[in-house]
DNA sequence: TAACCTCGCCAC
DNA sequence: AAACGTGGCGAGGTTA
């Protein structure tokens, strides 16, 4: 084309030349960048949807192992790997699977992971999982209230942010608030806003509005921003303690690490104190955990017993909340299913 | 050739 | 890409 002549797109360095020769300013040539310029030139739009496919087709290939005796993919999971705590996988990674939505054509790489015949997929994810947490570490007024009342703050960003009443958020759309939550909790500054929401959310926003939007945020939700304040004095803290009794090396961690770093731990050490009361319960019956992906666990049941360890699943994710959390209330999305993709 | 880095993108 | 964070992976590109 007249912008990429003889360019590999693989090539983000031969990318960022081509378009600089065409006048086009920028530094990076990821998403953030290149998809409000998308409209202008349709060749960027191109480029993106070919990497788009691209990776889609990667993470494919990723899962062509499956084993010759088993029929299963056998990953590596580590549960001291990551800094907060967290598990991480591997070789191949089952944690960053594409959700449908996100495939680009009708197809459902989730749906390829099935049990074995005769049993069924328990699918258990906590709700809101951060936010809670957050609300229980900053211990901020309204967001405690909001959840012993049952409300879901992702979609009621979403609707704050499009303007549209909160039963016409769709699930995609609640999927994108989720990042401007957790970026406003973990300190994204106005010019980040601004980007997410022009290239993720497609609402076009000036660093203005987004600085007022942050502003309201921090208005409604005081606790998170004295929270943010007091993180704000004592930079130089060099240990975290977590409430599980972990120590945690914090020296030469910044501002938004340090806001992040207390929820996240908290959340890998619930999901852990559940996993291990979970482990135990299903020992001695027909189902066992087969994946976890950060606050999900997916089980594989025998059909004839699926809706007690629907309530043993449920329980034990409860169960974990009990030793470490005070005053905020957990909730857990669980549901029955015949392959990942939830039926 | 292998090891390493950066970039971009997938998930939570 | 920037004061959101935690990861893994492939491809290009560089270095030993
Ligand atoms: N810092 C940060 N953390 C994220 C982001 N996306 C997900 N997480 C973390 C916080 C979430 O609570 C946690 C689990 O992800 P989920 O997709 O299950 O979202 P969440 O539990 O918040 O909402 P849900 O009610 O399950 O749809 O992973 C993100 O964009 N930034
Ligand atoms: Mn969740
Ligand atoms: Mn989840």
């Amino acid at each position: 084309s007249a912008v990429f002549g003889q360019v590999n797109l693989n090539s983000p360095s031969q990318v960022k030349q081509a378009l600089q020769a065409k006048g086009v300013k920028c530094d990076s040539t990821g998403q953030e960048v290149l998809k409000p310029l998308a409209g202008k030139y349709p060749q960027i739009a191109s480029l993106l949807s070919y990497r788009k496919y691209a990776a889609m087709l990667k993470k494919l290939d990723e899962l062509k192992n499956v084993h010759p005796v088993t029929g299963r993919i056998h990953p590596k999971f580590d549960p001291l790997n990551a800094y907060t705590g967290r598990f991480s996988c591997s070789k191949p990674n089952l944690q960053n699977i594409p959700r449908d939505e996100n495939v680009g054509v009708d197809e459902s790489i989730r749906a390829c992971f099935v049990p074995q015949e005769g049993f069924q997929f328990v699918l258990a994810d906590y709700s809101q999982a951060e936010l809670r947490i957050a609300a229980e570490i900053s211990q901020d007024r309204l967001m405690i209230k909001v959840f012993k009342s049952g409300q879901d703050l992702h979609q009621l960003t979403a609707s704050r942010v499009l303007e549209k009443p909160i039963d016409q958020i769709t699930s995609s759309e609640r999927q994108c608030a989720k990042a401007l939550n957790f970026g406003l909790i973990y300190g994204m500054g106005s010019s980040g806003l601004a980007a997410y929401a022009s290239s993720q959310f497609g609402v076009p926003m000036t660093e203005t509005e987004a600085d007022r939007y942050r502003e309201k945020f921090f208005d409604t939700y005081r606790g998170v921003r004295t929270w943010h304040d007091k993180e704000k004095l004592n930079p130089h803290r060099e240990e975290l303690r977590t409430r599980s009794g972990r120590l945690i090396h914090f020296a030469g961690k910044g501002f938004t690490q340090r806001l992040n770093t207390p929820v996240q731990s908290l959340a890998a050490d619930l999901i852990k104190v559940a996993l291990a009361i979970l482990v135990r319960k299903l020992e001695q019956r027909e189902a066992r955990i087969i994946c976890m992906i950060h606050d999900e666990v997916v089980v594989e049941s025998k059909k004839s017993i699926t809706g007690e360890i629907e309530a043993i699943v449920k329980a034990a994710m409860l169960q974990a909340g009990e030793g470490l959390l005070t005053h905020v209330p957990l909730e857990v999305d669980i549901s029955v299913a015949d392959s990942w993709a939830g039926k």
